[in-house]
DNA sequence: ATGATAGTACTGACCAGTCAGTACTGGGCA
DNA sequence: TGCCCAGTACTGACTGGTCAGTACTATCAT
């Protein structure tokens, strides 16, 4: 992997790599940049060459995962056809995902919530954007007949606080494991819109 | 009697109100102490008279609203006999507690969270308290053969998200209305442990 | 020689928390 | 009745530590 002292990967890189570890252990206002510093054995003049300040610094590593969820869901539909299944996919898609990374999941779903007005509208932001992927394929799903009429606007949000809720209880505490969430959280959701596998 | 001017209400009384709204506006960390003072009409060294420092203050607007909701459920449980229906009753109480009180409702589902280490046990007890309220109705359900055995662990903390969510959500936008969070939630969740009215 | 760093000393705004002092109340005592 | 005292509630100017961000020089790779 990565040598100690002579690290290959790009200083950019490892500035996010040990701000992510920073900032998802302990937040954004208890992380000094002093500590991301001598984390990435960098010079506090890189941080600044190349993020303005240590807010964008932040979100950038919030922007990075929302990211990669959100593509890894979209991947995910794509190989399914009928409306219910590319619901099924993506959710099986994002707990995946979250399921993999432990510290960018708190970031996102934990440390990134509660800072001041700043970081508020990011928050929405990235919110809304889950809510409308998720009930644009509700939508499908009862237009193509997978399930029956629903709100999919409160079902939408619904879901998300559901799988951010269990989410973090795993971040914090290790359980239920993987395999229980998908399991049971699953079946649950498609439950509650009256789909039965 | 009381101060010439205009105010009844004791000066503990008007700090709790003066910071739940700031905070529930701004969060803890972009809320000044100064802003509480000029809010409140008091001075500086008032606060720390009635609260040994800002945290405990905050804290105290949280456990505050968190002893409310709980009462209003267990309240609501009182009147019910049959497992499903102390389910259904208690999560309409909580849902009618936020719906009424909204500032408390942000300070507690947003603000309170990412907080640093400090606040990350307060949150986590909070959470549990709520979520162990939620698991032991349930628990009851599946006892008195109400609804099917499920995995209430998951359950409990995916319905918290859920609620939350939802909550959170009609706190930002003031959509949808109680009445529809009502009609919409319930049911969803009701139906995701295969309980039909 | 230009861009990308390291190294590091420095600044200054910001703000939680302090503290010496004021105001008022009630009650004991002569 | 007047006086002292103790306790409680409150005031607001001030302080001191913290830390994001700056400034500048030196080094290195291409």
């Amino acid at each position: 992997m990565d040598t100690p002292s002579d690290d290959k990967r790009s200083t950019r890189e490892r500035i996010l790599d040990a701000a992510m570890n920073i900032f998802s252990a302990k937040g954004f206002h208890d992380t000094k940049l002093d500590e991301i510093v001598s984390e990435a054995s960098i010079s506090k003049g890189s941080i600044y060459f190349h993020f303005p300040n240590k807010e964008k610094l932040f979100i950038a590593l919030v922007d990075q995962f929302a990211d990669l969820i959100e593509r890894r869901a979209k991947e995910a539909i794509a190989g399914e056809a009928q409306g219910i299944r590319r619901v099924q996919a993506a959710l099986e898609a994002v707990l995946e995902t979250f399921g993999k990374y432990r510290r960018p999941a708190k970031l996102l779903l934990v440390q990134a919530v509660g800072l001041g007005t700043v970081f508020e509208r990011k928050r929405m932001e990235v919110n809304d954007r889950f809510a409308r992927l998720i009930k644009t394929y509700l939508d499908e799903a009862v237009a193509d007949g997978s399930i029956a009429p629903v709100d999919t606007h409160i079902v939408s949000h619904a879901w998300m606080g559901a799988i951010y809720n269990v989410v973090i209880q795993w971040v914090y505490t290790g359980e239920p494991t993987k395999e229980d969430i998908m399991d049971a959280l699953l079946p649950l959701l498609l439950k509650s819109v009256d789909y039965e596998d």
